[in-house]
DNA sequence: CGTTCGGTTGATCATCGTCAAGCAGTGTGG
DNA sequence: CCACACTGCTTGACGATGATCAACCGAACG
C-alpha cells in the first residue's frame, strides 16, 4: 500500500485527492538494504524512493578519498527528489538496515505532467530539504566539534521521536564514529573523544548503534538544537504502526 | 523588459510560449540597494526577486550575534526562491550596490497556477540552488582556511566570467573581511592572514572590493574548484548588455 | 579633529588533526 | 580449536590550524 508516501508528501501541504488516487493506484516496488549499501547512487534519476525504515545519510565522496555527508534520512523521507530533473548529484547510503519503496521513472513522470499539484508538493519538501541543509551548514561552519555533534544526536533522536521510533529516551543510530567524523567535518579521533565528553558529562551515549538521551535539556542547550526548525517533520507520520499495517 | 528574468529562468530547462509571454507581459518592479541593506527580510515571501545588478549574500543571523553565509548570488539569480511556500528562512544582503526586479506575489501565484512549465522550471532552479548549498557544505566541513578561501574566490570570478562581467582577470567582489570569514566559518583575522598567502604566493588579490586573478590555475587546484559543478551558470547570460537594454 | 571602519600585525592559546599503538569483537581458514 | 585478519573503539603524544586578545594604521567622514 502507498499510504506512506501519500502522508510524507501530505506533510508539505496537503494533496489534491486525485493526486492521492494516482499515488495510491502507482506501483511501489519494495526493496531492502544491508548496512553500507548504496540506496541511490549518484547520477540516479528520481524514482520517488521513499525510505520506509532505517536510517540513511545523503553523501558525497571525494576526490581524495574522503566523503562529506550532508544530511540523515529518516522514515518518511523522500531521498532521491534532488533527481527530479537531471541526475542525483550526490548518493545516498543505508546507515543500517533499510526498507525503500519505489515507484517507477516513468510512472513518477506521469503523474508529474497529469498533475500539477504533486509538482507543488514535490517542490515543497525539496524547499525543506534545502532548508535543513542550511542548518547543517550553521553547524559546519560556526560551531564548535562538541556542540556539532550534540546538534547531531539531538536531530536524530528529535525526528525519530516524532515518528514514534524512540523510546525511553533511546533510539537506532546505526552510525559508526567515522560516518559521524563525515558528517561533522571531524577526524574520527576527535569525534570518538567527544562522544565521550557527552557521555562523561551525562548528556547522551551512542553505543553499538543504540543513541541514549541521558539530558536532553542539557543536550539541545549544548548543541543549540531548536526543535522549531524541523517543523514539517513535527506531525507525526507514527512510521511504527503504518509500516506494520502497510 | 523581463527578458533577464526569461533568460534566467530558461537556463534551467526550456519555457514554453505561454509562459514567456506570462512572463513578459508581468508588473516587474526595479528597486536600487545600497551596500548592506537587507534585499529580501527573513519571513518574506517569494515576489521572483531577480538580481540584476550587483552582487549578494543569502546569511542567516544566529542567536549568538554572527552570522553564517550560505552562497553568494550574482545577476541573474532568483534570490527569494525559498520564499516559494512559506516565509523565506534567511535573509538576502546586498554586498555591493544590487539592482533588484521583482513583480508581485499575486502575479507570481496566478502565474504559477497557470503554468505548471512554470513551476518545474522555479523547482530546477531550486534544485541547482541547493546542490550549490552542498558543495558549499563540502567546503566548510573538509578543505582548509586557504583552500575554502581560494575555491570561493574561483567561485566569484568564474561566475562572473560567465556573465561577461569580468576582464583581464578581474572582477568586482564587494565584501569586506567580516564578509569572507561569516561566509568560510572563519574569524576575521585568520582571514586576512589567508588573503594574504594568496596575495604573497601569487594567486590572487582581493582589495577595495575589486578581485584580481594572478593565477588561476594555481588557485583552482589550491580550491579544489571544479567549474563543471557550476554548470547551469555556464551558458552565458551576458548580464551586461542586456542590463544596458533591460 | 576626533570617530569609525576596515585592514594589518604579533603574541598567545585552544581546538582539532595526525601518528602510533593497543584492545575487543567477529569472522575465516587451517 | 586456534591463528589470523579485519573492523571499530580507545588512548596518549605531538603538532598544526585557526581563534582570541590587543594594539596600531590609514582612509573616510562628520
Amino acid at each position: 500500500m502507498n499510504r506512506l508516501l501519500i502522508a510524507s508528501l501530505d506533510r508539505f501541504g496537503p494533496l489534491r485527492d486525485s493526486v492521492r488516487d494516482d499515488l495510491m493506484a502507482c506501483s511501489q516496488e519494495t526493496q531492502r538494504f544491508e548496512p553500507g549499501q548504496v540506496i541511490a547512487p549518484a547520477e540516479a534519476r528520481s524514482r520517488l524512493r521513499l525510505l520506509a525504515r532505517g536510517l540513511a545519510v545523503k553523501q558525497q565522496a571525494l576526490p581524495d578519498g574522503g566523503r562529506q555527508i550532508f544530511g540523515v534520512a529518516t522514515p518518511g523521507d523522500l531521498i532521491d527528489l534532488g533527481g527530479l530533473y537531471a541526475g542525483l548529484d550526490h548518493e545516498v547510503l543505508a546507515l543500517g538496515v533499510c526498507e525503500v519503496r519505489m515507484t517507477t521513472a516513468h510512472e513518477l513522470r506521469t503523474m508529474m505532467r497529469a498533475h500539477p499539484n504533486l509538482l507543488a508538493a514535490l517542490c515543497r519538501a525539496i524547499l525543506t530539504e534545502a532548508q535543513r541543509q542550511r542548518d547543517w551548514m550553521v553547524g559546519l561552519g560556526r560551531r564548535t566539534a562538541l556542540a556539532r555533534a550534540a546538534n547531531l544526536l539531538c536531530e536524530v533522536y528529535w525526528r525519530q521521536t516524532a515518528l514514534r521510533l524512540a523510546q525511553d529516551g533511546r533510539c537506532d543510530f546505526p552510525a559508526v564514529q567515522a560516518d559521524i567524523a563525515d558528517a561533522l567535518g571531524l577526524s574520527v579521533v576527535h569525534v570518538h573523544r567527544v562522544l565521550r565528553t557527552l557521555r562523561d558529562d551525562g548528556l547522551a551515549t551512542l553505543r553499538n548503534g543504540v543513541l541514549k538521551i541521558d539530558d536532553w535539556e542539557g543536550l539541545t542547550r549544548l548543541g543549540g538544537f531548536d526543535p522549531e526548525r524541523l517543523r514539517p517533520q513535527r506531525e507525526t507520520l507514527d512510521i511504527a504502526s503504518r509500516a506494520a499495517s502497510g
